[in-house]
DNA sequence: GAGTGGTCTAGACCACAAC
DNA sequence: TTGTGGTCTAGACCACTCG
């Protein structure tokens, strides 16, 4: 209906070999990089690209849903394409759980979500006895029942995170780790009282798309990765106290890391 | 032209709200999760599934698009779609730049590689003198220019990581860290020779969809994000004295990390 | 040459959002 | 009611791979 201001997107280029709906998403793309299209803006409708292109419906759309598989756009039905708005990141810190923080009495992640100003929640939880995978049994020293925590951060409404705590039945059972609220400083603090002076972590990090059941838990738009951190927690002696799986929406994170040179 | 073995694969749900195509991705996905086509397998043809489940091609495309995204499969023109084999992943060790590894006399990269049986290469080098970003300026402590050194690694052929170093000119300049190849242990040991005692690092970790380039230059399959890590080497004195900054394809890596819980 | 995926057209009908 | 994106059809021609 409204004209598109041309100025903001190039023309086709006939001779190039390179396909038309590709040229598309170049010209579309560049002008996203180059601010022509604001964080949140709309982009021309795709009736309106239809026209200034002059190509068939079909071929916008592809142009369009290559930028969405990038994260560089996300479409609302009824409303239009726009630009993504990154949103803040959260930093996780690599001290992140050393004792100090730990008896103070707050978890890290409302600790931190205060600190930063936004309001942090944490939903679905649920507690209860499993048999472990395979992955996590040989993590534990393979015992046969694992106590699994599970739960969802979000921070400012948004779901950011998705995490599940195994434990051996042996430590976890009747204690108020296997309640749904283990008490101040989390189930660490719960896992020092009981003699599991903590020691050192192992993490593990992955980056890759989400399966369905993740987009869906975390709301993920098109185009954004999950990392995937297993960790494993260790006493004093030695030994496999927890194993936390958990899946963070990519574009909600920085990961920080302090090495010693040694 | 082959029949297909329909028991590999459902029959759509005419009374579900869940549209047809994503309908055929699931089958799809499921069948290739339970194993019923091993990776590298190649899916029926584009005519074999328009026939098997009565819709037009562009329907069974989307569907297939999906999985792509998912990083499930890749399409190889004129030969098929298959079950992308999961590659061999490079796991990074926490202490990977400890001393003891430089004293050695071979890069972390090549030390690494062999020891998996793998074939290391490194190519692309780059080494030039350059305006540092605003970003790498502040991690930089603000230099005017700075010594830039790219370079690009592979394992087997296959382009796995990008990199670029970045280094002050009143360290780098007129030193063997300005040559193409700055000698045994690679540019630590050479700043350690210099004085710059290394006292630690600090790494920060993102992980996004890859850009064009980035898909071009790591030869990319569609539905691969990458790590993003950069890292800042600091000295004894507490100068940070380098900042490298990494993009490595998140389907070839894990990052292990060792915290201690102090 | 036969089969495969890659690109593109020109329509159609639907569901959702905003006025 | 109008405009938006979501889904789907039924074709077409092309480029690539393999025998």
């Amino acid at each position: 209906m409204a004209a598109l201001a041309s100025g903001l997107l190039g023309s086709l280029d006939p001779t190039s070999d390179r396909a038309v709906f590709r040229q598309i998403a170049d010209h579309l793309r560049e002008a996203i990089d180059k601010g022509r299209f604001a964080e949140g803006a709309k982009l021309p409708s795709e009736s309106e690209l239809v026209e200034h292109f002059s190509v068939s419906r079909m071929t916008v759309r592809n142009a369009l849903s290559i930028l969405q598989s990038e994260g560089l756009v996300s479409s609302e039905h009824g409303k239009g394409v726009f630009v993504r708005p990154r949103p803040p990141v959260r930093r996780l810190a690599s001290d992140r759980f050393a004792r100090r923080h730990r008896e103070q009495g707050k978890s890290a992640f409302i600790v931190e979500a205060d600190a930063a100003g936004s309001r942090p929640e944490v939903d679905n939880l649920e507690v209860k006895e499993e048999r472990p995978s395979t992955d996590v049994s040989a993590r534990l020293g393979a015992p046969r029942r694992v106590l699994a925590r599970r739960r969802r951060y979000l921070l400012d409404g948004r779901p950011v995170e998705f995490a599940t705590s195994y434990l051996p039945l042996d430590i976890a059972r009747d204690t108020p780790i296997a309640q749904p609220n283990p008490g101040p400083g989390g189930i660490y603090a719960r896992l020092e009282e009981l003699g599991h002076t903590l020691d050192h972590f192992e993490e593990e990090i992955r980056a890759r798309m989400p399966s369905p059941l993740e987009i869906k838990t975390l709301q993920l738009a098109t185009g954004v990765p999950v990392i995937h951190l297993i960790r494993t927690a260790f006493d004093t002696k030695g030994r496999a106290v927890e194993v936390c799986d958990t899946v963070m929406a990519a574009d909600a994170y920085i990961l920080n890391y302090h090495l010693p040179a040694k």
